[in-house]
DNA sequence: CGATTATGCTCGGGAAGCGAGTTTATTCAA
DNA sequence: TTGAATAAACTCGCTTCCCGAGCATAATCG
């Protein structure tokens, strides 16, 4: 997750300074859509007129607009903010290993627009599919940002290694190349950490200052959430949850440790303890495993059971070490979650301290269409920044 | 962690933000002491007619001084800017479960003049007691903030709730009272927490974005610090490191999980290994286990080693987890590294593509000092920033 | 319909930061 | 020794943010 521009021109402290104030306010009616001038003034402890200054300049950017606040008693009545229903756009991709979808959204978050297709995982042809859906999917609109999920780790650069599409280091700068006038800015984010963080603006841990997503597809994979945004790590591989040993030392995992938790509470483990082979897809493998224990099958539901017990005994650990204000599931987890047993096993995991009052558990909200709109969140995040709204202001 | 004071007046936008950038320029001469004028104007994207006022008004409230500095080829030379000897101070506390410690700190963070004595864990009689240590501390120096490391849980109130000292919410805000003049404000925090903060800001792990701090004593404890700043999670109750469950799932713990990390790498641990009786004081009793170790005892040093493969084996699932710049260990964490077998281990279990360049594990170089620095780093935070240095303005 | 109340707008002023031009302090070369 | 070259700091006028105070506006209440 990174920019792929960088803007050099020294001094430069005013010119985004100037910004500082109207991005406070921009995050603030992300933040809470159909605030009112009031409440924006108490929260960001701005004057009156300050707020007049400020509203004023985005509503003339195009970013907000006012309504009539419904009226509660005596007073003149305060107007509310949202984001304007014409304001400048973000396009939001996400690339998976078969597919890509792309979409269009505005301050709001919302994606639409939608649309997608399979791809044959030729890096040139991926790049100019997505170049040009990009370009479709804005016509007409100003597209300020482009944000995208990948497949796969996400380095510094904004270089995607994606070893499944046995990519090595591509650089995706070239899909926005369609978009202008000027350069688009394109931020990068891998998938799981944008779902992540969609359910953290948005989703079941919307307003958690400290939110842990974990989402178990093969293997797990998660993120930690501070404040909305992701925390990548020295090197963007952090969130490699499904590597804690947790599980038996006996077993080696394919990444090369011994112990890992992944590897037993996705389709592999459940397939281990039913004495079936290690399947080709353990994710569509987990999945029927999970309908038939949801079915009466007695030995599905015990290897359910048996990884529904592993994945909440992690969970537990995770929240000593995070103390997170929620936990969120997101793929197979959710039907872990929903096994009978989880529960007892979570709460008899924790801390005595912590029993009377657990940490929640939560399914994630936004299904398979989390990394899309974390992409959103990422390009929006740019474009609402001090940096990003001085960089359009030439306009 | 937390204020003590609240600013509750309202618009102060403007009153704070006159300070932001001095606090910047602070911070930068805090990270790096004799920076040169012409550094700090490119780090922080300043005009140097901005370094100018913003220094003038720096060295004007006592903050800062300059220096010649060496001259580098031809032009006029330029100035370095350093702490003022003579600046405002911060008082650091570090209260133990025996006996305190008490120093005064300037913009450099070195902490001098300490004072310290037993207590008999009486809350009335300590904070007495602190109290006129901070005032004999403070004496003639212009003190603008205390830090406290409590060895113990701090809640987001910055009320003590120590179970070993049998104290119960005690407030320690009247240790601030001989000072002033007018309030001045008390931060405080946990002592494992702050010991990290001293890594991450002087010690092992200075200048890591992120970097994980982990201590054993009695149990295992740790922090995760971003950017210098300890991560302390929803409640304040981040850092329960020793509550992974890495451990053999049948032992129980005393936290009332099983299978916990701590007990496995402490003291305790090395007793089961060694088929000796639940040690009263785990903490020596591991200490003398090293020594002996370390003095041929075949059974020690095979205690050690196994306690000493656990212990890398749990730090290579942190890293997957965090992804840190560096891990800083501290307390007897430093004997288990040096154990043989540790760094083996510890390669072992980390996932096969970080082995060729694995994070730096390495030992805590504040030694039993780290709660003081950190103190007085979390008491400087304060006082230099935006915030603090508004309060302060009116003198 | 006026009193009351809460809010938004206008205007002048304080302060941060900047750009451009000027001054200052050093090295280097004749 | 002296002056050219160089790099940095200072001065000054300007732009912009934010503020406070006062005025204008739009609702309810009696």
């Amino acid at each position: 997750m990174s920019a792929s521009t960088e803007t050099g021109r020294e001094p430069g402290r005013a010119r985004v300074d100037r910004w500082r104030t109207s991005a406070e306010v921009l995050a603030e009616v992300r933040r809470t859509p159909g605030l009112t001038r009031v409440e924006l003034a108490r929260r960001l402890a701005l004057s009156s007129a300050s707020v007049t200054e400020t509203v004023t300049r985005l509503r003339g950017t195009g970013w907000l607009c006012e309504h009539r606040a419904p009226v509660q008693g005596r007073g003149r009545p305060t107007t509310s903010l949202d984001p304007a229903p014409d304001g400048p756009r973000v396009v939001a991709v996400d690339l998976r290993h078969e597919d890509w979808r792309v979409g269009l959204a505005g301050l709001d978050g919302e994606v639409t627009g939608v649309v997608g297709a399979r791809h044959d995982r030729d890096p040139a042809r991926v790049t100019t599919a997505l170049r040009d859906a990009v370009a479709t999917v804005a016509g007409g609109h100003r597209a300020v940002a482009v944000g995208l999920a990948a497949p796969a780790p996400v380095s510094a650069d904004g270089l995607v290694r994606a070893t499944e599409l046995a990519w090595e280091a591509v650089d995706l700068g070239s899909v926005t190349a369609c978009l202008g006038p000027g350069p688009v800015p394109l931020r990068v984010g891998n998938d799981a950490t944008l779902a992540g963080v969609a359910e953290a603006r948005t989703g079941a841990a919307a307003g958690a200052a400290t939110a842990v997503y974990l989402t178990v597809e093969v293997g797990l994979g998660g993120t930690l959430l501070l404040d909305g945004l992701p925390h990548l790590g020295a090197h963007g591989a952090a969130g490699e949850y499904g590597h804690l040993p947790f599980g038996d030392p006996a077993q080696r995992c394919a990444c090369g440790a011994t112990g890992c938790w992944g590897p037993e509470v996705d389709g592999r483990g459940l397939a281990r303890r039913l004495g079936d082979p290690v399947p080709d897809d353990p994710r569509s493998y987990a999945g029927d495993v999970l309908a038939r224990a949801a079915g009466g099958d007695a030995a599905a539901a015990d290897a359910v059971g048996v990884a529904a017990a592993a994945l909440a005994r992690g969970i537990a650990g995770v929240v000593h070490v995070h103390d997170p204000d929620v936990v969120v599931l997101g793929g197979l987890a959710r039907g872990l979650r929903a096994a009978p047993g989880f529960d007892d096993a979570y709460v008899g995991a924790l801390m005595a301290f912590r029993r009377d009052h657990p940490v929640p558990v939560l399914d994630a909200v936004h299904g398979d269409a989390g990394a899309l709109h974390g992409a959103a969140a990422l390009a929006l995040d740019h474009a609402t920044s001090p940096e990003g709204l001085a960089e359009r202001s030439g306009e």
